[in-house]
DNA sequence: ATACGAGTTAAAGTGCGCTTTAAGTCAAGC
DNA sequence: GCTTGACTTAAAGCGCACTTTAACTCGTAT
């Protein structure tokens, strides 16, 4: 039970589908395990670095970045240097995100309080609080 | 040139492409316009309206919610009372985006901070660190 | 006459992170 | 011998908001 996991025990101990873990495997996240007639075997080195796929990603990592935390530096540089790399693009990822969300709260908060009865009769008001982007916009997570 | 503007020149005024426009009327967001041999042809009314379905994408509401601004209400609802409707939903799910932004900033930041050389040696580290939630991660805009 | 630019359509493509499906293999229990 | 359950693969599907493509039609300028 230590060193041969089959990936439904696996995804079980790690709080993923086991659809998710050969899905990481084809995307280099994981190594080609050990297999048993044709049967993937993990041992707890993997159930490790589940672990840490899945920190990256709570913190925000795409698969890609997270192969690059992973293996897309020299040997030589450390997890702490890696992340510190990776994390301060993310953080300000993050910190445009967050601007956008302060954006749309505000027009959210600032909008339509005029007292028209039909909507073709905003559409005149509505010039002045014009926006400027008209690109992006966010919302709807699984 | 005031009433019957062609495709493009909506398009151009609006800051939006041309296939856009198509696309918005096919979801439902602009009725079907007069057309000349063929061709559509817009008046000053359909830019307004642009200009309503851009400030609600602003605002972060998908098209189906936008649709549902324009056109999803009893008639006799005000714009103001149908925004302050949608508004609450959206300000509830901005709210919690904020809040997973804050918690992945608090990853970013907190994480990593082991000795460790190589990544298999953070692999038992890590276990301290766990995180809650395993599904759910975001970054990554157009 | 004919080339050009702008318009038309339906259908397929994009990006991301998986999941789902279809069709098959394998070992163990009855 | 046969069912059951867990595994295997490649390929397609999902959601969202568009964009792109391919093949075609117009009116206008040369």
């Amino acid at each position: 039970m230590q060193p041969v996991m089959p990936i439904g025990k696996l995804a079980r101990a790690a709080g993923l589908a086991p659809s998710a873990i050969r899905y990481y495997e084809k995307a280099g996240l994981l190594p080609r395990p050990v297999r048993q007639s044709g049967q993937r075997r993990y041992g707890a080195q993997t159930a490790a670095r589940l672990r840490i796929i899945r920190l990256a990603r709570a913190a925000g990592f795409t698969i890609a970045e997270t192969r690059t935390f992973l293996s897309g530096f020299s040997p030589a540089t450390t997890p702490a240097a890696r992340w510190r790399t990776l994390a301060g693009r993310k953080l300000a990822e993050l910190e445009a995100q967050a601007q956008r969300i302060a954006r749309m709260r505000q027009l959210l908060e600032s909008s339509f309080h005029c007292g028209c009865l039909r909507i073709e009769d905003c559409e005149r008001a509505i010039a002045a609080c014009e926006v400027k982007d008209p690109r992006r916009s966010v919302s709807a997570r699984k």
